[in-house]
DNA sequence: GTCTTTTTGTTATTTTTTTCACAATATTTA
DNA sequence: TAAATATTGTGAAAAAAATAACAAAAAGAC
C-alpha cells in the first residue's frame, strides 16, 4: 500500500487517540487498544506503523510516549507550523478565533481581505490587505494557506497565494482547486458534505440498510 | 462497485460541474466532459451512472437539464432539507450566517446553545435554548444536525441529538463520533485536514515529488 | 531455564475500487 | 439508404486497500 492521504489521516487519528489513551493513565499500548480508540482494525494499525519504520515489542507493544513523539515528529508537530488565512468573513472569521490550532503546533499568522472594514490590528491576529500577501508570505517564510473567500474570488485569489509561495491550501469554497504539481490542495466542501450526509440519512429512510 | 460515500460524493460533484457547464452553454455533455469538469476519469463518471440507473444516448451523450435534474433527485435537491445547528460558537455561527445552503436547498432552521448570551430571536434563523431541541425537532421532522459545540461537550449533545430523532449529524468537534447504525455520522475534523497538508507540503519540499 | 502465552511485523489473501476494452448503437455524412 | 464514426454501458482486468494469517520474538509462569 502506498502512502497515501487517507492513511496520514489515519496517523493524525493515532496520535489523537494515543493523546487521550494517555490522558487515562495508559503507558504501553498494542495495536489492538489503538484500533478500537481510532476505530480501524488492529492489522490496519500495524501495516500504517511498518510503513512508516515505527516499531514496537512483540508482546510488549508500544509505548505511548514513544509512539506519539514519533508521529508528531511524523506530522510535523515539532516545530512550529505557520499558517495564514485569506478571507476573512464568516469561515475566516471562525477559524482566526479559534483557540484550538496553537496548542495543535499550528500557528495563524495573520489574515488578508480586500475589504477595508476587515482590517484591523487590534486582534491578536491581525486582518491586513490582500496586497500585504506576497511579502508576509516571503518574510515569514509560510507554506500554509487557509482559503475562505467568496467562491468568485476563489481561484484567483489561490493564483496569487501560490505565486506568493505558498505551498499548500485548505480551502473552503465550493470549487475544486486544481494546481501545479508542487502544491497541495485539500478542497472542503461543506455542501457536498451536508449533501452526502442526507444522502444516507434519506437512503436508510428507505431501506433501512446499513452503508459503508 | 457498491454505492458508497466516495461515489455520493462524486455524484455532487457532477451536478456542481454540470451547473457551471449549463452556465457556459453546454446542451448535452459526454462523459469525457463532465470528467475533466469534475476531475476524474470518464469511465468513472459511466461507472456511478450505471450505478445509478442513470443513462444517456450512444453517441449522444447526456441531456445537461436532465442529468441535473436526475442527480438533484437522487441528492434530494428537489425537496427542502431541513437542517439544526447546535453550538453557536465561531463554527455554528459562521454556518448560520452562510447564505450558500438556502439556494441549494438546505434550510438551516435554528440552532441551539447553552449559552443564554447566544440565545437570539432577532436573527433570520433564531438561536434557541438547547432544551428547546428535543420539541423543535419533533415538531419540524428534522432529521439532519450540524454538531459544533466544544469537544467535551460533543459526544452528550450527539446523544441529545440521537435521542430526539436526528438521523445525521456533521460533527466539527475533534473526536471521532460514532452511533448505531441508523445514524449516520460524517466528522470533519479541521485540525487533521491541516496536518495532512502540513504533511504532504513538508514531504514534498523533501524529496520534490508527487503524492496521490 | 524451559515452556507457555501474547503480540508484533510481514507476507498472503480477500475485498474494494478504478481503469480498460469493446460490443452495441446513436448520429452524422455522403 | 448505407457507411463511417463517436460514445455509451458493462463485463473483464488491473490496481489499490484492507484484512487475515502466521512465524518470530518477547514477557511471564513455573
Ligand atoms: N460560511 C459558511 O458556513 C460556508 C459554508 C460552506 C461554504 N462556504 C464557502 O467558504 C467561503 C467563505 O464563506 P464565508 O461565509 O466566510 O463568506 P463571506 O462572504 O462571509 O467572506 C468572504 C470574505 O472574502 C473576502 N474576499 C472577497 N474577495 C476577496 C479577494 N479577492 N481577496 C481577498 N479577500 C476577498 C470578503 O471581503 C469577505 O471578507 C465561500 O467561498 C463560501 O462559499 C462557507
Ligand atoms: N472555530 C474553528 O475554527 C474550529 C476549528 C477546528 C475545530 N473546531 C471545533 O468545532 C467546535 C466548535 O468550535 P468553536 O470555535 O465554534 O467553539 P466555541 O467555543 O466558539 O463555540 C462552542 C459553542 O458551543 C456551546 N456549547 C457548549 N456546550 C454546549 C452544550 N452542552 N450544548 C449546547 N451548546 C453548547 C457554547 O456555548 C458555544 O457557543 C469545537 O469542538 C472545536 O474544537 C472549531
Amino acid at each position: 500500500m502506498a502512502l497515501n492521504r487517507k492513511c496520514i489521516i489515519r496517523i493524525s487519528r493515532y496520535k489523537n487517540a494515543l493523546n487521550r489513551l494517555k490522558a487515562l493513565g495508559f503507558v504501553k499500548v498494542f495495536s489492538g487498544n489503538l484500533a478500537d480508540a481510532a476505530g480501524v482494525s488492529s492489522s490496519q494499525v500495524r501495516k500504517d506503523f511498518s510503513l512508516f519504520g515505527i516499531t514496537g515489542n512483540r508482546r510488549g507493544g508500544y509505548k505511548v510516549d514513544e509512539l506519539i513523539k514519533r508521529i508528531r515528529d511524523i506530522l510535523g508537530k515539532n516545530e512550529l507550523q505557520k499558517v495564514i488565512i485569506v478571507g476573512a468573513g464568516n469561515i475566516g472569521k471562525a477559524l482566526l478565533h479559534y483557540k484550538g490550532f496553537e496548542s495543535g503546533g499550528i500557528k495563524v499568522m495573520a489574515a488578508f481581505d480586500i475589504d477595508p472594514s476587515k482590517y484591523s490590528h487590534e486582534l491578536e491576529i491581525p486582518v491586513l490587505p490582500l496586497e500585504d500577501l506576497r511579502g508576509f508570505v516571503q518574510d515569514h517564510e509560510v507554506k500554509i494557506g487557509i482559503l475562505a473567500v467568496t467562491e468568485v474570488a476563489a481561484h484567483h485569489v489561490s493564483e496569487i497565494m501560490i505565486s506568493a509561495g505558498i505551498k499548500g491550501i485548505l480551502n473552503f469554497a465550493p470549487i475544486q482547486l486544481r494546481a501545479a504539481d508542487d502544491v497541495v490542495i485539500n478542497n472542503i466542501n461543506l455542501e457536498v458534505e451536508l449533501e452526502n450526509l442526507i444522502y444516507f440519512v434519506n437512503a436508510q429512510a428507505k431501506t433501512d440498510g446499513v452503508f459503508e
